[in-house]
DNA sequence: CTGAAAGCGCTTACAG
DNA sequence: CTGAAAGCGCTTACAG
């Protein structure tokens, strides 16, 4: 492998130049900035990021933590971030704290603070104190994504409005009977995203005067098998059953729907099912949702970051960065949703 | 931040000693291996990776390439690769090539290159003979998932053997009018693994003395909703239509089903469908399937990673490991394949 | 604009 | 078992 010493040598120059010429650092004359680009091509040179970050303390590499990353959200706050960091020419390291504690723990005790990274991205994880005392500590640009935390930079979608607009469709659709499907915690996703959720939900009808019928407030474990029996037994008890019902996220309203369609009824004629998330099959299974684009929410995630380390061109960023930014969502309408059958 | 000098000064000993005391490498007495222990816990100290690296040569971080993330099949090798890797206390570098070629040139070209890597695993990728010159000409162990790749370790699944399987599981049943839904290159996936499995579908027709009707050979974009519109209109046909279809993944059986469903069919006795693939959704829509295991390919690229590093504990690697697996598959039996109607 | 030199924080022969 | 020292390959004041 040829080093800056096999490029100095060819190209007629200090290595310190060489170096100044490769970064764009400092200034350089044509010639030499021609000599050692010509030189570093002849060489097949590539600099050695080890030896860079230690010598400059940056690395040109961010981390980023998730509970999981199979998930649709997951997977696509990372497609997104992933790629607006490789194009970046950033390099991104990918924690998962999934499985035992044990895990989670390494990953912040050690290779979160190896000292390898620049800035870290969280994903929906609520930190301990002295997870967030300990990421604190190290001085690195922090962007928590997905939730929350006490005095670190925050991207994440407004729940309690998202919820409470899915709720006012349904309201102003005409009706009534109208239950709910939140989110029992799979894995370690810490934040309570269904809690605000319910509380939109809660807060919506409310303002419509119509009562929660909490035999209507179920929650199942963000899947879509999961989702199809809980709605299966809602839609089955003889007592009754709601014409309507809000799912926490997408892939639930997909085995809501297909509960209700295995158990005869018309879809939206006997049952309106809303979603929120945005996931690409909503389309086939004609799903009303908001979107919520995690993997916009990712680049937005990384932007944040490069505004942090001043690459964004800002003056002070502590300054003019907002501390906590809701993103953007979109109701999205399609046909699962109807006014009630009459009667 | 605490570094080997700090602790060496406070466990009275000399940086080197806490050097080897830590690493676990040389021998250290039982009282210094102590004192350092003491000192490094009391500093909160954690060692440099760069500088480690730098000196060692050896940077305790995998390299692995795809081109999307947000896909079921690479979500989920990811969620394998990086958990055994965390577990390991090694860190993964995510590189994704989706997007343009500049894209791609740059991961390759540079990202790759800057020695921060022990070792890289590409998934699903098709390697130009550059870019494997390139790999190859940094020296470290390189291992490919999914696809064959000019002397170079491989894990992967037999597709040819695969497709026949399910083939015959179909033939076995008494269908004769089989259709076959494969995959057209959505991004740049670049093996074309639907051609091996449509050699399996071919062959085991042949075998069992079934012509294969040209117009059932379709192909869609690995989508569940394009899947959906390809099937709908094949079974829409009015000159008539096959009693099974091989779909090359879960998700396009999905949609197969959903379009089946939708023209009114009864499943499975008007119609069989089987997948390839192992999705979770695959018990709720009732798929017959082959299991891939996507998590557990990713765990075995790791391994095989591990051993090629000398982590393993093998003697001579390069002697004793195979050089290209089939990972095991799986023939998962459910309630989407039958016997054909009679008449 | 340029170079000599110190320094980033480790690892590892080497000598004891 | 232990330490002094060289070296990994860069970056960056500093002086010119």
């Amino acid at each position: 492998m040829a080093s800056i010493k096999d490029v100095a040598l060819r190209a007629g120059v200090s290595v310190a130049t060489v170096s100044r010429a490769l970064s764009g650092n400092g200034k350089v004359s044509a010639a030499s900035r021609e000599a050692v680009a010509n030189a570093a091509k002849d060489l097949g040179y590539v600099l050695s990021y080890n030896a860079s970050s230690l010598a400059s303390g940056r690395s040109r590499n961010i981390g980023i933590v998730m509970p999981t990353v199979s998930r649709w959200y997951y997977a696509n706050v990372l497609q997104g971030a992933t790629q607006e960091l490789n194009e970046r020419g950033y390099d991104l390291t990918l924690y998962n704290t999934s499985g035992e504690q044990r895990h989670r723990d390494a990953v912040f005790q050690d290779l979160l603070m190896r000292q390898r990274l620049d800035a870290v991205i969280t994903v929906t994880l609520k930190l301990t104190d002295p997870e967030l005392h300990q990421l604190r500590s190290v001085g690195k640009p922090l962007v928590a994504l997905g939730g929350l935390l006490p005095e670190v930079q925050t991207i994440r979608v407004d729940d309690f409005n998202i919820a409470s607009l899915a709720t006012e469709h349904l309201v102003s659709l005409g009706h009534t009977d109208i239950a709910f499907l939140g989110g029992a915690d799979a894995f370690n996703v810490d934040f309570k995203l269904p809690g605000a959720r319910l509380d939109g939900f809660e807060y919506a009808l409310d303002q419509a005067d119509i009562a929660v019928n909490p035999q209507w407030l179920l929650d199942a474990d963000f899947t879509t098998a999961g989702a199809y029996q809980k709605v299966r037994s809602l839609l089955s008890n003889p007592r009754g059953r709601p014409t309507a019902l809000l799912c926490v996220s997408d892939e639930m309203a997909f085995g809501a729907i297909m509960a209700a369609r295995d158990l005869g009824l018309s879809l939206p004629g006997d049952f309106s099912v809303l979603g929120i998330d945005g996931h690409e099959l909503g389309e086939l299974f004609g799903l009303t949702t908001i979107a919520q684009h995690p993997a916009a929410q990712g680049e937005a995630a990384v932007a944040r970051i490069m505004e942090l380390l001043g690459e964004g061109g800002a003056e002070d960023p502590a300054q003019t960065l907002p501390v906590d930014e809701f993103f953007p969502t979109e109701f999205v309408l399609r046909t699962s949703t109807a006014p009630p059958a009459a009667g």
